[in-house]
RNA sequence: GCGCCCGUAGCUCAGCUGGAUAGAGCGCUGCCCUCCGAAGGCAGAGGCCAGGGGUUCGAAUCCCUUCGGGCGCGCCA
């Protein structure tokens, strides 16, 4: 029920651990560390040091904060140290002399309340690369999701108009958020609900067919309480051009399906386009109309089933609280026991007319999702409805019995800036800029990266000038100029490697055999650490549902690449071209290869463009 | 009034589900281009993690509370 915790697995890198598809040190080098450290703990139980039967599943390996401690750290003696009744040093010492029987750590040390400090040998970094590039873009896919069905439903802006960047933001994490899952071994289906029922379309259909009178040359005005903005004009001059003045005669009822019909049409066609420019798409666009016509009504079954478990009462709900409201009939209503699974009051699910509420809708959607097979379910909400939670996810457990879980995840406001001034929007005239707009201004990458760097529920400033700005403060072109400049090294080595193949999986090939083990500065270790740490990463973020982490670990690969670059100028001996040495340069040369897949991979995720030169 | 989210350097934000001396960018100060892309890099200053209590080996992180900001609060979706 905490939105905070992931729904899909909190085991985090000890899930894999113990699985031996992913226990190779070239494949997560963390993961396989856990594995040696779980062993050393497994001997310590052989020789009566440790009790048998300890819970272990918080024993973690990460890469410490200071990288002086050493390459990782482990906590497993702090952990352990109670059940076991020792102390916790004295714990990490016994432990720690296991792992020195292991030669793959170079010093194994113990600090602090009993941290395990362990550094390894430059080989195992050197190993690790070498297993980047023959895996090129597969580098880093993980097993985490056990190819279980993930339903991740996104965007579902009301087709009552064009989507403004709050869509947008929802747009690209949701799709990034797929991209993840699916990288970490999820099947993922992405989703989008249509509201295309209710009051609102009957409102959109009403004000088109105000632009439809419009296009026949009637002088119109909007009335408050319709939609004003014009584009709805298009739709009016549509349905002239394939009615003609036929729907004038006819009374309400007749005409305003046909043109509910077109208008919700034309407005999907139109989400569709502005969504393609953003280079998301959905596997599945689900309407809730298809929930009530037809042959059965779902809603209605999904009412009854949950008044048949006994979810399901008449009775009366107090007064809202807060802002009053002079229409509140106070009337004995079907409820929904939503205070038994969490809620805060229990929920209405009709309306004084007769009709079913958005809510008793939306508990028959999730129930479909459910149905049709989905255990874990994902739904990515604007920040205004973050007070639908609770009840939805009451919902769920009440219709699933708790055999599935849903995390939605709330995508803040985004504020338009322009060099730091705010962009005015005017909805009430319906003029306000959409999300089509700024893409066309400036441009997918940078919509695309901007609205990933930054956590999903944080307030994001969006400034249409800083984000096509070129400079380290605009992380999109920081990232980006790294991988340019990766490539740049590859065009400019044939000189010294003739031969070196343009093609990546080529030349991945071309450089498999590179002395590896010249590779030995301090920054290029830094490197190759910092590359494989990221299938670690991708399994943290997929655990997490935070593909944020994923820009913000680019931003960090880029700047050490950078640094590394840099040291050159002042240090010929660190350039990655270096002209009387062809396998050395050869070397270097597969660690940018590293560098440049991993960017490459990230920025995929991250639906951003590698660019192979910004000039 | 109630619920949820947020509060970290002057500014904008990370902080890997409880780990060690809290990190980046911008801005400020001082440096580095005859040669792999300076659209870049290096160094320095800058912190009571909003305040207070608690939980424990250990808290920016979890719990309680106060303050401040945002969103929401039956018959909209």
């Amino acid at each position: 029920m905490t939105r905070r915790r992931n729904c899909v697995s909190p085991r985090g890198s000890q899930a894999t651990a113990e699985n031996p598809m992913t226990t190779d040190l070239s494949q997560n080098i963390f993961a396989a560390v856990l594995k040696r450290v779980q062993a050393a703990n497994a001997a310590l139980v052989a020789a009566g040091t440790l009790p048998a039967g300890l819970d272990v599943s918080r024993v973690l390996v990460e890469p410490p904060r200071d990288a002086s401690h050493g390459d990782m750290a482990t906590n497993a003696a702090m952990v352990l140290a109670k059940d076991a009744g020792k102390k916790p040093r004295e714990l990490a010492d016994a432990i720690a002399a296991k792992l020195r029987e292991d030669d793959l750590f170079t010093k194994v040390d113990v600090a602090g309340p009993g941290f395990i400090n362990l550094s390894l040998q430059a080989t195992a970094w050197q190993k690790a690369l070498g297993a980047v590039l023959p895996a090129g873009a597969e580098y880093g896919r993980g097993t985490l999701g056990q190819a279980e069905p993930v339903n991740v439903e996104y965007v579902s802006a009301n087709p009552t108009g064009p989507m403004h960047v709050g869509h947008g933001r929802g747009a690209v994490f949701g799709d990034a958020l797929s991209n993840l899952l699916d990288f970490a071994g999820y099947a993922v289906t992405r989703e989008y609900y249509i509201n295309d029922a209710g009051a609102q379309v009957d409102v959109l259909a009403r004000s088109t067919f105000l632009r439809y009178r419009e296009a026949l040359g009637d002088d119109v005005t909007i009335p408050d309480g319709l939609y004003p903005g014009d584009y709805l004009v298009p739709v009016g001059e549509a349905l002239v051009l394939e009615f003609g003045r036929a729907l004038l005669q006819k009374p309400d009822e007749d005409w305003l399906p046909v043109v509910r019909a077109r208008a919700i049409d034309m407005m999907m066609t139109s989400i569709r386009e502005d969504l393609a420019a953003l280079n998301v798409s959905h596997a599945t666009f689900f309407s809730e109309r298809s929930l009530t016509v037809g042959a059965a009504d779902q809603v209605a079954a999904t009412i009854a089933a949950l008044r048949a478990a006994g979810h399901i009462y008449q009775g009366r709900l107090p007064p809202p609280k807060g802002a009053p409201s002079d229409d509140y009939d106070d009337r004995e209503q079907t409820l929904f026991r939503a205070t038994a699974f969490g809620d805060d009051v229990d929920r209405p699910l009709m309306k004084s007319d007769g009709s079913y509420t958005y809510f008793a809708a939306d508990i028959a959607y999730h129930k479909s999702k459910f149905d049709r097979g989905f255990r874990h379910l994902i739904d990515v909400w604007g920040a205004d409805h973050g007070g639908y939670i609770k009840r939805v996810q009451a919902a769920v457990k009440a219709i699933t019995a708790g055999a599935a879980d849903l995390d939605v995840k709330i995508v803040q406001l985004v504020r338009l800036l322009r060099a730091g001034e705010p962009v005015k929007m005017s909805k009430r005239s319906g003029d306000f800029v959409t999300l089509r707009e700024v893409v066309d201004e400036v441009g997918r990458d940078a919509v695309r990266f901007m609205m990933l760097y930054r956590k999903n529920d944080a307030v994001l400033d969006f400034d249409l000038a800083k984000v096509i700005e070129q400079s380290r403060d605009n992380p999109v072109f920081y990232v980006q100029y790294a991988h340019a400049r990766a490539q740049s090294a590859f065009r400019n080595a044939r000189e010294v490697v003739p031969g070196l193949p343009a093609d990546p999986a080529a030349r991945a090939a071309f450089l498999a055999d590179a002395p590896f083990e010249r590779l030995d500065d301090a920054g290029e270790l830094g490197l190759m650490k910092k590359i494989a740490l990221y299938p670690r990463l991708i399994e943290a973020a997929a655990a997490a549902h935070e593909p944020h982490r994923i820009a913000f670990y680019l931003y960090e690969l880029a700047s050490e690449f950078h640094a590394q670059w840099s040291l050159g100028k002042d240090s010929p001996h660190l350039r990655f071209i270096i002209q009387n040495d062809p396998r050395l340069t050869m070397a270097r040369l597969a660690l940018i290869q590293g560098v440049a897949t991993v960017l490459a991979s990230g920025l995929s995720l991250l639906g951003v463009g590698a660019p192979d030169e910004m000039r």
